[in-house]
DNA sequence: TGCCCAGGCTTGTCTAGGCAAGTACAGTGT
DNA sequence: ACACTGTACTTGCCTAGACAAGCCTGGGCA
């Protein structure tokens, strides 16, 4: 069989095979056909359905499945997803790229950058020994001159050498850490609470201010890379996120 | 050409090819070759250093750019990602689900479900008129007698006309939604502060005890289906995420 | 009755080739 | 100097067919 153009339409683009077909289905599953754990329709009813090879279902199955709005199994078929276990994935975006895209000005104070000697809390999570070289700073990022963010960061000296040689009011810790060391998996962990006295301080806050705390930590090439605790202003600060199928 | 089998070999089993490249290239990645924005290797390159098809080393490339890993410019070639973009994303697990993986019972306390009149902030988040009908809960969640959440909910009845005939002391709200009505879009927004007067009594903490505040409005078939404040006492809850390329 | 096994279904993966469409660049003509 | 054009290279998408492997069921046998 050969390819099915459209000649000299001037129609903005057919949509590719798979594409519709993933539309298709998208449409029926958002409609309630198929509830979850339902049976779908196999590979091959597809084919003969839409009149193409198989490949073309299966790269559209595949993608849903990817996506998470399906399951398939092996020897039994295609099935509607549950989709509880899937209904919130949400995105962090870098703190500097955020308030670059709201047209703001960014800027870090360092108020800490040195090495020191690993305490029991800190050698834990970096997988180094009590008293070990480790690298610890602490900025505060402002968006227009309001402070936003305060940054508690130890850095494991074998991932980064020359952390301590960059310029962190022109490049953020993430970002560099990104370059020197590919992140490469990362635990998070996200609570209210009350800031430290350092903290309120730094951030002009009061001590009974709530605040967000991210707690994260990387991990690269199965080595610790770094430990963040990130606290932010209740009042000032809201992390969103959306998910969309 | 004919596929390759390992014969009688007890081997658990030999990797699919799409998967041997897919790694491959993920290692290179996490060691650093191809910074990011670097060109790397074109299709019929590594269709002649694998010796494969170039369907497989297609999908192999697809299915890392749909991770992030990587991305593709049609006529151009392929490309480290900027990784920064893709450095987080949490995953918020339904809170039933949560307890019962600790091991734990969940309890709901029902001290509201009723019909009212949308007020102008409901009215507009949930795409309805002032003064309509919209169905309200307020739901608090124990996790073997301890109060974790308080969950205050507005549902537009067009899409769960019969929510408030629900017994929410063996159903969570969230899935009775899903089966009702399969989630399509929602947008989360986390922010740290202070307890109102009655979500401080209902939650059994005092006034000035930060919280973990979650709002989630949910859309499908473009129509609004819900929105939900959900309170959490700081010092019992943390959102917990982590991320894996 | 209870067990085993052979079909017949399903999805998982691959091949070898093809055309379409976007980009970059060198060469050509004005 | 500038605009155009052809060509080579890239990714995007597709086909028709094949074999592998997992699952279920019904028929035959002990």
């Amino acid at each position: 069989m050969t390819r099915r153009t459209t000649p000299g339409s001037r129609l903005p683009r057919a949509a590719a095979p798979y594409a519709r077909i993933k539309q298709h289905l998208k449409n029926e599953l958002s409609r309630g056909r198929w509830p979850p754990g339902e049976a779908m329709p196999s590979d091959a009813e597809l084919v003969a359905q839409f009149r193409v090879s198989r490949m073309t279902v299966t790269r559209a199955l595949n993608e849903l499945r990817a996506e998470g709005l399906i399951e398939r199994v092996q020897g039994v078929g295609t099935f509607a997803a549950h989709l509880a276990r899937v209904a919130s994935q949400l995105r962090i975006r870098d703190l500097h790229e955020e308030i670059l895209a709201r047209g703001h000005r960014h800027r870090a104070r360092v108020h800490l950058a040195r090495a020191e000697a690993a305490s029991e809390g800190v050698a834990r999570s970096l997988g180094l020994t009590v008293g070990a070289q480790v690298f610890h700073t602490l900025i505060v990022h402002f968006e227009d001159d309001v402070a936003l963010q305060c940054e508690d960061r130890h850095v494991n000296p074998a991932s980064a050498p020359d952390y301590l040689g960059c310029d962190f009011t022109r490049i953020t810790p993430t970002q560099y850490l990104l370059q020197v060391a590919p992140l490469w998996e990362a635990r998070y962990s996200i609570e209210a609470a009350l800031p430290s006295a350092r903290e309120a301080r730094l951030l002009g806050i009061g001590r009974g201010d709530p605040c967000l705390v991210v707690q994260r930590r990387t991990v690269g090439n199965g080595r610790p890379i770094t430990t963040a605790r990130l606290v932010h202003p209740g009042a000032r600060y809201l992390l969103q996120g959306e998910f969309k199928p």
